[in-house]
DNA sequence: TATCATTCTGAAAAGCTTTTCAGAACGCTT
DNA sequence: AAGCGTTCTGAAAAGCTTTTCAGAATGATA
């Protein structure tokens, strides 16, 4: 069916060395000759079958993604910047969701074993520990946002606490004492830590926590809308409402509107993520940036310079900084 | 470096043929050594190299997805839709995107050559025909959202035409007769039929078609904003604005608050798409609804059926029906 | 012209799996 | 006990590339 090298070699006249030879540019080979091997594969079309290649070299030219699900602004910007990393070292990207499912990140894993020369995961509800003891032990993997003690993994996050923490002293300053809280999912990792940023800011301003102003939800609008129509029924109700990321934001300034409440006049909000529509919010929505792009093409030369020099980086932590985007809505 | 069948084999005392037979499950094995197989396969960690099982076969478990880029929440769900597919499916998905360009489309398509069992390609601003003439010709190829004149091509679209010829009809039965219209990357297939559904419906309406009150435009927020800047300082101004998607419209709204302009009493807005924002957004948007998940759903599966049939679908082309979501926009 | 060093070239092996083919073992029938 | 048919099993080939190794050709030197 396909063409081989076998075909080259025989309209060039010469063995299938010689074309390898050629097409790799390895080592000398007559002028002639190396004119006949180039100009019969472009006759032919001819493209090395990379399951052979690789099962000669052990190497695939692929890298493996596995995020928690691809939906939403967060994540198509992420696989943006990964993308353009990949495209840029020459690297096909094979991509899988474990939709925080046990039995879909083994899968995925599994799945990955020997297609690709290195993984990127993100595994928000689980820790670097477990997917590492699933993963294919040959091959650098390199995480991002995932829970983890150990300080010998690669690892790039940002700092969720701190952006929260800063978000929520940024009320606080404004005057809010009663300020709600919408978490996202029970699990994530980085839930917890925006909610631990949120609970600390308020110890530290000496305001107790009060348990019924924080909302369980999720990163999606329906839950901000869902919750923010909660808070917004209480009595007295708070006079901002946090949620844990944009979308849930986003959610949220539907349900206020709908109760016509002004924002910020009647109910601060604020998000967290920035991502592109937050600045186009009416109104534009102060939230924490976190530089997601960045992220995925850090992430991406980190791994791809795992998978060059062949050594796992052991103690690369990087944190990338978050930075308050204050905007009309608080 | 890695354990291969002959680990196994040696360690069940058998051949490696029997190993094979018993890993696939292919023919009758002795249920001693059935067992002593599969516990010194489970001992060892075995798992097939795919590069060899590949090359075997002539078939990789993977397909590949070309995109022309990955950002918003459009291609966050089509992409949701397609990879829920192909993991029911069992595939694994190989991502690469063209961003409209001649040369990265044919980067990425003969990165994928024998790296994938079938493509799905979306490729606004180009043809099937020159994909094709690009992709690897023995594995099928569908196209989604992609111009063509020929009937033999597998293609999955949706009616942008009709879309927008009946928002804009419902802007005209609302008394709207200014009405500004922001158009999509002018070479793009879609933005150019969902331009053609905003001029027919002004001439069936016997409204005579403005240039002034078309703009040029993105798919993006940005370009939504700028436009709607430019329109609303005319004089007279239009007193609706329609955009090419939803980002756009998001975009637009952004600018129009910023004027202190009411939505939609001093100027109605609609969008295209249906994205998850659109129903979160301050008012809602009018949009008009693509069952984006169930495109990539569809493709998918359409996709599937060929490589499982061995034959490329001739004449399948489904066009998805779109609705119209009037909200409080307009 | 014979010899040596260089430069090229081709045959063959390795990388790992699946499948075919032929042969072995086993049980049954006559 | 011999013969036959089943049922299992292992050796080997095929799938395609890269690389090693040995041998051939070429050019230069004595």
């Amino acid at each position: 069916m396909g063409v081989t090298i076998r075909d080259v070699a025989e309209r060039a006249k010469v063995s299938i060395s010689t074309v390898s030879r050629v097409l790799n540019d390895t080592c000398n080979v007559h002028e002639d000759k190396r004119i006949r091997v180039i100009e019969a594969a472009a006759e032919l079309g001819y493209t090395p079958n990379p399951a052979a290649q690789s099962l000669h070299s052990m190497k695939t030219g692929a890298i493996g993604i596995l995020l928690p699900y691809v939906s939403g602004e967060f994540f198509a910007e992420l696989l943006n910047g990964i993308d353009s990393a990949a495209q840029e070292g020459g690297r096909l990207l094979l991509i899988s969701t474990s939709h925080n499912s046990e039995e879909e990140l083994e899968a995925a894993l599994r799945g990955m074993y020997r297609r690709v020369d290195g993984i990127l995961v993100m595994a928000p509800v689980t820790t670097a520990d477990a997917v590492l003891k699933r993963a294919p032990h040959d091959i650098p993997v390199v995480f991002m946002n995932t829970r983890t003690e150990r300080s010998d993994i690669p690892l790039i996050t940002f700092d969720n606490y701190s952006g929260m923490r800063a978000m929520t002293e940024h009320l606080i300053e404004r005057g809010h004492r009663r300020i709600g809280f919408i978490t996202g999912p029970a699990a994530a990792f980085d839930a917890q830590e925006r909610f631990r940023g949120y609970r600390e800011a308020l110890h530290a301003a000496d305001i107790p926590l009060n348990e019924d102003l924080v909302v369980d939800g999720q990163f999606t609008q329906q839950a901000g809308y869902d919750g923010t129509r909660y808070l917004i029924g209480m009595d007295p109700r708070p006079t901002a409402i946090m949620t844990s990321n944009d979308d849930a934001a986003l959610g949220a300034m539907s349900a206020l509107r709908e109760a016509h409440l002004r924002i910020p006049e009647d109910m601060a909000l604020c998000g967290f993520d920035d991502i592109p529509s937050a600045a186009f919010a009416v109104p534009p929505l102060s939230t924490v940036h976190i530089p997601v792009r960045e992220l995925g093409k850090q992430s991406v030369e980190l791994l791809e310079a795992a998978i060059d020099t062949g050594l796992i980086p052991g103690r690369v932590s990087i944190k990338l900084p978050l930075e308050l985007r204050l905007r009309g809505s608080t």
